[in-house]
This record gives C-alpha cells, structure tokens and sequence, in this order.
DNA sequence: ATTTAAAATTAAAATGGTTATAATTATTTA
DNA sequence: TAAATAATTATAACCATTTTAATTTTAAAT
C-alpha cells in the first residue's frame, strides 16, 4: 500500500509516464511547487510533456486526494504531503516549510461550539525563517 | 480616528467617490466578497465605476492595511477585518463565517521553538454549518 | 505478441480574472 | 477659481489555467 502501483490501482488511474514523474516529483520534493515547478521538473525526464498534462494530472490527483493545492500571494501551490499541517512561509526568502500540528483538538473544539463540524483545515504563519534573520544581522 | 476623512488622511488617499463607497462596502459587509460582488455593489452607488477601479482601490487598501485578501478553493476573496481571526467555510453552502482566535500564543510559542518570528498567520477551518447540518437532516 | 477499446496526452486555441496603458476627469492645495 | 497632482475610465494586454479535437498510449483480451 505505498508502491506507485498500488496507489494508483486503488484509485483506478492509469500507469502513465507522465503521472509517474508527477507523482515521484512531488512526492520526494516538499517545496510546495508551483505547475511550472513541476512541469520544469518533469521536462528534464518527458521532453515533450506539455502543460495542460501537467495540469490535468495534478488536477485529478487532488480530485482523488493524493495532492493537496494552495495560494500565497497571488501564487498556486502544489503539496504532496496531504497529512494535515502548518505551513511557515518565510516572507523575506519565501520559503515554504513544514511542521507537525499538535493542535487540531483545539480546533475542532473551537468549532463544534460553534456548531461547525470540521472536515479539515488550513493553517499558514508568516514570519522571517531562522536563516534570514541570521542574515540580516549585519 | 475611526471616521473615513481620518483614515484616509492618515494613509495619503485622497477621498474619492470609489474609495469611499469600496471601503465601506467592505468594512460593513463581512461577507468576504469576491472583486465582482465588490464590484456589483458599487455599481448600485456610482453607476460608472469600472472594474480596473475596483481592483486598483483593493489593491491599494491592501497594500495600507485596511484589507485582507485570501483565496478559497480557485476564488478571491478580500476581508475588512484586518484583525487576526479565524475563518470558518462551509463546504455545503460556501458561507464563510468568521470567529476570534485564541491560539494565537500557542502558534507563535511552535514558531519561535522552531526559530521563526511570527508576523502574521492565517487559519482556515473547513466542514459543515449549523444551518447546513439541519438542512440535511430530511 | 497483436489487436482493440478506452483513456490519456498533446498542441493549439479559448477562457477568465487581473493588470497595464493612455486619455480624461476629479481632487487637493494655494 | 486655477494649477498641479492624483485617480478613474475604457480598452487592450496579460498570463495562468482550461478546453478542444486529434493523436498516442495504456490495459485487457485475444
């Protein structure tokens, strides 16, 4: 159950080589790409890959819950950890990291009296990474 | 410092028919609109307006800090309420409801454990409304 | 291994939300 | 009220994403 061919039996998705090289990508790459990221990406192993699969191929695997999509700005993002999670986003370099959540009880308390029921959620901080503000120091 | 004249005087805008009608459409309707219900809005008031003004006042209110722009799924959404809070989505009928927040210490407490400084930081609860919940009840 | 039907990919054009341009109009300040 | 500055307008341009229609690839059956 963690073989690229199993999972994409399970989700009744052909063995394509662009799903393939997609999949792998963003599996094995948690930088939160945008399309183009990933079409570049993917360009170096399908020279004729085209865009609209690119699209079409991180479109279906959101569909079917194997990526997860986002913004910041104005900007797309594609994410192949689909456990729930923050997300640090630097401001100065725009880095995009990831980090364990401990707090989805609060959350889901916090909802339920209100009388929502959670089905997921999104949690982003913005702020300077420990990196760029070594190299502000001077 | 809460009427418009001060506000706008305070961040160098000149008073204008659009500004004026954009920015208290915005600050009592917390309906988190999109550029067009923005736009439509407008409309009713100064018949003339043109969508290029809508966004350049947007942008530049955002730009100030009198306003917040976020996406939700593919759409744009803009919010007067400059104030950290969370946002709850109602998958069923889009409603999009706000609440205080009062993790924000244990946000900035795992941040700072990781070494960043927290600026800012976005919360999106996703699930079912109350009035959704009922309604589905039959 | 071939064949066939279904599915996916491709290149190209279309779409739609947002932004840039250049001319006109409104606002501010004196 | 006039002059200078800034904002608005209509239009065109832009660009990320989607659609279209033809071609190619895949999976399954022979």
């Amino acid at each position: 159950m963690e073989n690229i061919e199993t999972i994409f039996k399970e989700k009744h998705l052909n063995l394509t080589k662009p799903r393939i090289e997609i999949y792998n990508f963003i599996k094995t790459h948690p930088i939160h790409p945008t399309a183009e990221t990933v079409y570049r990406a993917v360009q170096k192993k399908l020279p004729n890959v085209s865009f609209a699969t690119v699209y079409n191929v991180l479109n279906k695997f959101i569909e079917l819950g194997l990526v997860k999509e986002f913004n910041i700005g104005k900007e797309t993002r594609f994410d192949g950890n689909t456990v729930p999670h923050i997300h640090f986003v630097c401001l100065k370099c725009g880095k995009v990291e990831d980090a364990d959540f401990s707090g989805y009880d609060k959350i889901a308390e916090a909802a339920q009296k209100r009388g929502w029921d959670v089905k997921e959620f999104s949690l982003f901080i913005y702020g300077i990474c420990p990196q760029c503000k070594k190299s502000s120091n001077h």
